[in-house]
DNA sequence: TGCTCTATATATAAAGT
DNA sequence: TACTTTATATATAGAGC
Protein backbone atom coordinates (compact mmCIF):
# COMPACT_ATOMS: atom_id res chain seq x y z
CA UNK A 1 0.00 0.00 0.00
CA UNK A 2 2.82 2.37 -0.74
CA UNK A 3 6.71 2.55 -1.85
CA UNK A 4 7.50 -0.94 -0.38
CA UNK A 5 5.84 -3.52 1.24
CA UNK A 6 6.66 -3.78 4.81
CA UNK A 7 7.48 -6.30 7.25
CA UNK A 8 4.51 -6.69 10.22
CA UNK A 9 6.33 -5.90 12.92
CA UNK A 10 7.01 -3.24 15.65
CA UNK A 11 8.42 -0.23 14.18
CA UNK A 12 11.44 0.29 16.95
CA UNK A 13 11.89 3.91 15.56
CA UNK A 14 10.12 6.10 17.96
CA UNK A 15 9.83 8.94 15.15
CA UNK A 16 8.82 6.40 12.60
CA UNK A 17 6.11 4.38 14.85
CA UNK A 18 4.43 8.10 15.29
CA UNK A 19 4.25 9.19 12.26
CA UNK A 20 2.99 5.46 11.26
CA UNK A 21 0.34 5.15 13.74
CA UNK A 22 -1.39 8.90 13.35
CA UNK A 23 -1.55 7.79 9.25
CA UNK A 24 -2.97 4.22 10.61
CA UNK A 25 -5.38 5.10 13.05
CA UNK A 26 -6.91 8.00 10.35
CA UNK A 27 -7.37 4.89 8.11
CA UNK A 28 -8.53 2.93 10.33
CA UNK A 29 -11.10 5.17 11.64
CA UNK A 30 -11.64 5.95 8.62
CA UNK A 31 -12.82 2.27 7.62
CA UNK A 32 -14.52 2.11 11.06
CA UNK A 33 -17.06 4.70 10.16
CA UNK A 34 -17.42 2.97 6.81
CA UNK A 35 -18.55 -0.15 8.17
CA UNK A 36 -20.39 1.63 10.93
CA UNK A 37 -22.54 3.42 8.30
CA UNK A 38 -22.57 0.49 5.55
CA UNK A 39 -24.02 -1.93 7.65
CA UNK A 40 -25.62 0.12 10.13
CA UNK A 41 -23.77 -1.26 13.11
CA UNK A 42 -22.76 -0.20 16.33
CA UNK A 43 -18.78 0.08 16.71
CA UNK A 44 -17.01 1.02 20.28
CA UNK A 45 -13.12 1.13 19.86
CA UNK A 46 -10.67 1.43 22.69
CA UNK A 47 -6.94 2.39 21.01
CA UNK A 48 -3.71 2.95 23.01
CA UNK A 49 -1.72 4.87 21.23
CA UNK A 50 2.15 4.80 21.56
CA UNK A 51 2.11 8.14 23.57
CA UNK A 52 -0.43 5.87 25.50
CA UNK A 53 -3.29 8.46 25.55
CA UNK A 54 -6.67 6.63 25.25
CA UNK A 55 -8.88 6.95 22.30
CA UNK A 56 -12.20 6.28 22.05
CA UNK A 57 -14.12 5.58 19.04
CA UNK A 58 -17.36 6.11 18.42
CA UNK A 59 -19.18 6.25 14.38
CA UNK A 60 -19.82 9.86 14.25
CA UNK A 61 -23.25 9.15 12.26
CA UNK A 62 -24.38 6.60 14.44
CA UNK A 63 -24.11 9.21 17.77
CA UNK A 64 -24.05 8.20 21.46
CA UNK A 65 -27.59 9.18 21.56
CA UNK A 66 -28.63 7.48 18.79
CA UNK A 67 -26.90 4.31 20.60
CA UNK A 68 -28.67 4.99 23.71
CA UNK A 69 -31.84 4.88 22.71
CA UNK A 70 -31.55 1.68 20.94
CA UNK A 71 -30.08 0.23 23.66
CA UNK A 72 -33.14 1.57 25.54
CA UNK A 73 -35.39 -0.44 23.27
CA UNK A 74 -33.39 -3.29 23.71
CA UNK A 75 -35.26 -6.55 24.62
CA UNK A 76 -34.57 -8.05 28.20
CA UNK A 77 -32.59 -10.88 26.92
CA UNK A 78 -29.82 -7.83 25.19
CA UNK A 79 -30.29 -6.47 28.78
CA UNK A 80 -26.04 -7.29 28.86
CA UNK A 81 -25.40 -5.31 26.45
CA UNK A 82 -26.37 -2.45 27.33
CA UNK A 83 -24.63 -2.90 30.84
CA UNK A 84 -21.66 -3.47 28.71
CA UNK A 85 -22.18 0.42 27.04
CA UNK A 86 -22.81 2.05 30.21
CA UNK A 87 -20.09 0.94 31.83
CA UNK A 88 -17.55 1.38 29.23
CA UNK A 89 -18.43 4.81 28.63
CA UNK A 90 -18.92 5.60 32.36
CA UNK A 91 -15.75 4.78 33.02
CA UNK A 92 -14.34 6.41 29.90
CA UNK A 93 -15.71 9.45 31.31
CA UNK A 94 -13.53 8.86 34.31
CA UNK A 95 -10.67 8.63 32.66
CA UNK A 96 -11.06 11.63 30.56
CA UNK A 97 -11.40 13.61 33.98
CA UNK A 98 -8.33 12.09 35.34
CA UNK A 99 -6.81 13.37 31.86
CA UNK A 100 -7.60 16.93 33.02
CA UNK A 101 -6.29 16.72 35.95
CA UNK A 102 -2.64 15.74 34.99
CA UNK A 103 -2.65 18.58 32.38
CA UNK A 104 -3.96 20.95 34.82
CA UNK A 105 -0.82 19.87 37.11
CA UNK A 106 1.62 20.72 34.20
CA UNK A 107 0.76 24.32 35.23
CA UNK A 108 1.54 25.83 38.10
CA UNK A 109 -0.63 28.87 37.83
CA UNK A 110 -3.86 26.84 37.41
CA UNK A 111 -4.35 25.70 41.19
CA UNK A 112 -8.26 27.04 40.83
CA UNK A 113 -8.86 24.91 38.22
CA UNK A 114 -7.46 21.73 39.76
CA UNK A 115 -9.43 22.25 42.84
CA UNK A 116 -12.27 22.50 40.62
CA UNK A 117 -11.67 19.74 38.55
CA UNK A 118 -11.17 17.68 41.29
CA UNK A 119 -14.47 18.54 42.78
CA UNK A 120 -15.75 17.41 39.44
CA UNK A 121 -14.06 14.53 39.45
CA UNK A 122 -15.31 13.90 42.77
CA UNK A 123 -19.30 14.40 41.93
CA UNK A 124 -18.97 11.59 39.23
CA UNK A 125 -17.18 9.15 40.98
CA UNK A 126 -20.08 9.30 43.34
CA UNK A 127 -22.43 8.70 39.87
CA UNK A 128 -20.15 6.17 38.46
CA UNK A 129 -20.05 4.11 42.24
CA UNK A 130 -24.15 3.80 41.64
CA UNK A 131 -22.93 2.40 38.65
CA UNK A 132 -20.23 0.15 39.65
CA UNK A 133 -23.78 -2.23 40.80
CA UNK A 134 -26.05 -1.34 37.67
CA UNK A 135 -27.76 -4.50 37.99
CA UNK A 136 -29.27 -2.63 41.08
CA UNK A 137 -30.37 0.32 38.83
CA UNK A 138 -33.80 -1.35 37.36
CA UNK A 139 -36.16 1.96 37.88
CA UNK A 140 -36.27 3.16 33.86
CA UNK A 141 -36.76 6.92 35.30
CA UNK A 142 -32.95 6.23 36.95
CA UNK A 143 -31.68 4.57 34.07
CA UNK A 144 -32.63 7.64 31.74
CA UNK A 145 -31.03 10.73 34.02
CA UNK A 146 -27.60 8.19 33.82
CA UNK A 147 -28.18 8.47 29.80
CA UNK A 148 -28.72 12.16 30.12
CA UNK A 149 -25.67 12.37 32.57
CA UNK A 150 -23.36 10.12 29.95
CA UNK A 151 -24.31 11.87 27.13
CA UNK A 152 -24.26 15.45 28.86
CA UNK A 153 -20.09 14.74 30.23
CA UNK A 154 -19.46 13.44 26.43
CA UNK A 155 -19.90 16.59 24.60
CA UNK A 156 -18.75 18.68 27.69
CA UNK A 157 -15.48 16.67 27.12
CA UNK A 158 -15.90 17.33 23.13
CA UNK A 159 -15.14 20.86 23.80
CA UNK A 160 -12.00 20.17 25.92
CA UNK A 161 -10.42 18.02 23.26
CA UNK A 162 -11.26 18.75 20.03
CA UNK A 163 -10.10 15.89 18.25
CA UNK B 1 -11.95 -0.14 -4.21
CA UNK B 2 -13.76 -2.14 -6.22
CA UNK B 3 -15.23 -2.06 -9.60
CA UNK B 4 -17.92 0.72 -8.66
CA UNK B 5 -16.96 3.78 -6.11
CA UNK B 6 -20.40 3.22 -3.80
CA UNK B 7 -22.12 5.66 -1.98
CA UNK B 8 -21.36 6.14 1.96
CA UNK B 9 -25.26 5.16 3.12
CA UNK B 10 -26.68 2.20 4.78
CA UNK B 11 -27.17 -0.81 2.50
CA UNK B 12 -30.94 -1.46 2.77
CA UNK B 13 -30.46 -5.31 1.17
CA UNK B 14 -30.20 -7.71 3.79
CA UNK B 15 -27.93 -10.02 1.79
CA UNK B 16 -26.10 -7.43 0.58
CA UNK B 17 -25.70 -5.81 3.51
CA UNK B 18 -24.80 -9.09 5.37
CA UNK B 19 -21.76 -9.76 2.52
CA UNK B 20 -20.54 -6.48 2.84
CA UNK B 21 -20.36 -6.70 6.72
CA UNK B 22 -18.40 -10.14 6.64
CA UNK B 23 -16.09 -8.63 3.97
CA UNK B 24 -15.22 -4.86 5.23
CA UNK B 25 -15.62 -7.24 9.02
CA UNK B 26 -12.18 -8.98 7.52
CA UNK B 27 -10.60 -6.19 6.30
CA UNK B 28 -10.94 -4.02 9.38
CA UNK B 29 -9.81 -6.58 11.85
CA UNK B 30 -6.72 -7.33 9.60
CA UNK B 31 -5.91 -3.31 10.00
CA UNK B 32 -6.63 -3.63 13.80
CA UNK B 33 -4.08 -6.32 13.75
CA UNK B 34 -1.66 -4.34 11.65
CA UNK B 35 -1.83 -1.42 13.81
CA UNK B 36 -1.47 -3.36 16.89
CA UNK B 37 1.51 -4.82 15.67
CA UNK B 38 3.44 -2.09 13.93
CA UNK B 39 3.07 0.74 16.65
CA UNK B 40 2.53 -1.75 19.67
CA UNK B 41 -0.35 -0.19 20.81
CA UNK B 42 -3.28 -2.51 22.79
CA UNK B 43 -6.33 -2.49 20.89
CA UNK B 44 -10.05 -2.85 22.31
CA UNK B 45 -12.58 -3.21 19.48
CA UNK B 46 -16.09 -4.22 20.07
CA UNK B 47 -18.24 -4.68 16.73
CA UNK B 48 -22.21 -5.40 16.50
CA UNK B 49 -23.06 -7.50 13.43
CA UNK B 50 -26.23 -6.83 11.35
CA UNK B 51 -27.03 -10.15 13.15
CA UNK B 52 -26.25 -8.61 16.36
CA UNK B 53 -23.92 -10.82 17.54
CA UNK B 54 -21.12 -9.00 19.22
CA UNK B 55 -17.62 -9.89 18.31
CA UNK B 56 -15.08 -8.67 20.23
CA UNK B 57 -11.44 -8.25 18.98
CA UNK B 58 -8.25 -7.64 20.84
CA UNK B 59 -4.64 -8.29 19.09
CA UNK B 60 -3.82 -11.69 18.54
CA UNK B 61 0.08 -11.28 18.55
CA UNK B 62 -0.68 -9.13 22.03
CA UNK B 63 -2.56 -12.01 23.54
CA UNK B 64 -4.69 -10.75 26.82
CA UNK B 65 -2.34 -11.95 28.99
CA UNK B 66 0.51 -9.79 27.98
CA UNK B 67 -2.16 -6.82 28.19
CA UNK B 68 -3.19 -7.66 31.55
CA UNK B 69 0.59 -8.37 32.74
CA UNK B 70 1.20 -4.43 30.90
CA UNK B 71 -2.01 -3.01 33.49
CA UNK B 72 -0.26 -5.04 36.29
CA UNK B 73 2.60 -2.53 36.18
CA UNK B 74 0.65 0.56 35.85
CA UNK B 75 1.39 2.97 38.15
CA UNK B 76 -1.16 4.65 40.53
CA UNK B 77 -1.99 7.05 37.93
CA UNK B 78 -3.31 4.67 35.40
CA UNK B 79 -4.80 2.56 37.03
CA UNK B 80 -8.02 3.45 35.92
CA UNK B 81 -7.35 2.20 32.83
CA UNK B 82 -6.72 -1.21 33.97
CA UNK B 83 -10.39 -1.03 35.28
CA UNK B 84 -12.04 0.05 32.08
CA UNK B 85 -10.06 -2.99 30.48
CA UNK B 86 -11.26 -5.42 33.74
CA UNK B 87 -15.11 -4.46 34.10
CA UNK B 88 -15.11 -4.18 30.10
CA UNK B 89 -13.82 -8.11 29.80
CA UNK B 90 -15.89 -9.26 32.52
CA UNK B 91 -19.19 -7.94 30.95
CA UNK B 92 -17.93 -9.33 27.39
CA UNK B 93 -17.77 -12.81 29.06
CA UNK B 94 -20.86 -12.87 30.93
CA UNK B 95 -22.64 -11.97 27.49
CA UNK B 96 -20.96 -14.89 25.98
CA UNK B 97 -22.41 -17.43 28.45
CA UNK B 98 -25.58 -15.26 27.97
CA UNK B 99 -25.05 -16.68 23.97
CA UNK B 100 -24.49 -20.12 25.06
CA UNK B 101 -27.42 -20.86 26.83
CA UNK B 102 -29.89 -18.83 23.59
CA UNK B 103 -27.48 -21.32 21.36
CA UNK B 104 -28.36 -24.24 23.93
CA UNK B 105 -31.67 -22.87 24.30
CA UNK B 106 -32.57 -24.12 20.24
CA UNK B 107 -32.00 -27.77 20.99
CA UNK B 108 -34.28 -29.82 22.33
CA UNK B 109 -31.80 -32.54 23.43
CA UNK B 110 -29.06 -30.52 24.65
CA UNK B 111 -31.27 -29.65 28.55
CA UNK B 112 -28.28 -30.85 30.42
CA UNK B 113 -25.41 -28.94 28.52
CA UNK B 114 -28.50 -25.98 29.29
CA UNK B 115 -27.92 -26.66 32.80
CA UNK B 116 -24.71 -26.88 33.27
CA UNK B 117 -24.03 -23.22 31.20
CA UNK B 118 -26.90 -21.81 33.78
CA UNK B 119 -24.33 -22.93 36.72
CA UNK B 120 -21.48 -21.48 35.05
CA UNK B 121 -23.63 -18.12 34.35
CA UNK B 122 -24.29 -18.20 37.92
CA UNK B 123 -21.22 -18.69 39.20
CA UNK B 124 -19.34 -16.30 36.39
CA UNK B 125 -22.03 -13.69 38.04
CA UNK B 126 -20.94 -14.29 41.16
CA UNK B 127 -17.40 -12.98 40.92
CA UNK B 128 -18.61 -10.65 38.11
CA UNK B 129 -21.05 -8.60 41.10
CA UNK B 130 -17.49 -8.46 42.92
CA UNK B 131 -16.16 -6.55 40.27
CA UNK B 132 -19.09 -3.97 39.79
CA UNK B 133 -17.10 -2.42 42.66
CA UNK B 134 -13.64 -2.68 41.53
CA UNK B 135 -12.74 0.34 43.58
CA UNK B 136 -13.35 -2.18 46.50
CA UNK B 137 -10.69 -4.35 45.77
CA UNK B 138 -7.62 -3.18 46.72
CA UNK B 139 -5.70 -6.66 48.07
CA UNK B 140 -3.20 -7.10 45.21
CA UNK B 141 -3.28 -10.88 45.20
CA UNK B 142 -7.23 -10.83 44.55
CA UNK B 143 -6.47 -8.60 41.57
CA UNK B 144 -3.97 -11.10 40.62
CA UNK B 145 -7.04 -14.49 41.32
CA UNK B 146 -9.23 -11.86 39.35
CA UNK B 147 -6.71 -11.86 36.11
CA UNK B 148 -6.64 -15.79 36.09
CA UNK B 149 -9.89 -16.31 35.58
CA UNK B 150 -10.13 -14.02 32.99
CA UNK B 151 -7.46 -15.48 31.58
CA UNK B 152 -8.77 -19.06 31.83
CA UNK B 153 -12.42 -17.88 30.82
CA UNK B 154 -11.47 -16.39 28.07
CA UNK B 155 -9.46 -19.55 26.57
CA UNK B 156 -12.51 -21.40 27.00
CA UNK B 157 -14.45 -19.35 24.93
CA UNK B 158 -12.21 -19.61 22.44
CA UNK B 159 -12.67 -23.41 22.35
CA UNK B 160 -16.37 -22.62 22.10
CA UNK B 161 -16.20 -20.06 19.58
CA UNK B 162 -13.71 -20.58 16.83
CA UNK B 163 -13.28 -17.54 15.71
C1' DT C 1 2.76 15.38 15.02
C1' DG C 2 0.36 17.28 10.29
C1' DC C 3 0.42 18.25 5.60
C1' DT C 4 1.77 17.29 0.61
C1' DC C 5 3.26 14.31 -3.38
C1' DT C 6 3.56 10.02 -6.19
C1' DA C 7 4.27 5.15 -6.85
C1' DT C 8 2.78 1.08 -5.32
C1' DA C 9 0.41 -2.28 -2.25
C1' DT C 10 -3.86 -3.52 -0.63
C1' DA C 11 -8.88 -3.78 -0.14
C1' DT C 12 -12.91 -4.57 -2.17
C1' DA C 13 -17.22 -4.21 -5.76
C1' DA C 14 -19.45 -7.05 -8.73
C1' DA C 15 -20.40 -11.36 -10.50
C1' DG C 16 -20.11 -16.10 -10.38
C1' DT C 17 -19.56 -20.83 -7.71
C1' DT D 1 -22.49 -16.98 4.60
C1' DA D 2 -17.53 -18.28 2.32
C1' DC D 3 -14.78 -18.87 -1.58
C1' DT D 4 -13.00 -17.14 -6.45
C1' DT D 5 -11.75 -13.79 -10.13
C1' DT D 6 -10.73 -9.26 -12.14
C1' DA D 7 -10.99 -4.36 -12.43
C1' DT D 8 -10.76 -0.52 -9.90
C1' DA D 9 -10.80 2.45 -5.73
C1' DT D 10 -8.39 3.42 -1.76
C1' DA D 11 -4.64 3.43 1.67
C1' DT D 12 -0.25 4.23 2.57
C1' DA D 13 5.32 4.06 2.24
C1' DG D 14 8.75 7.09 1.66
C1' DA D 15 10.37 11.56 1.14
C1' DG D 16 10.12 16.40 1.96
C1' DC D 17 8.15 20.56 4.22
Amino acid sequence: MGRKKIELKTIECRKEKSSKFSKRKKGFLKKAEELAVLCNTDIVLLVFSPTSKPILFYSHSRPLSRILEKLSSMSEDEREERLIFRVFFYYYIKLYFIYIINMKLQEDDKLTELREARELLDRKTSILRKWQEPERVDDLAQLTIMDDHLVFNLSMFKKVFRS
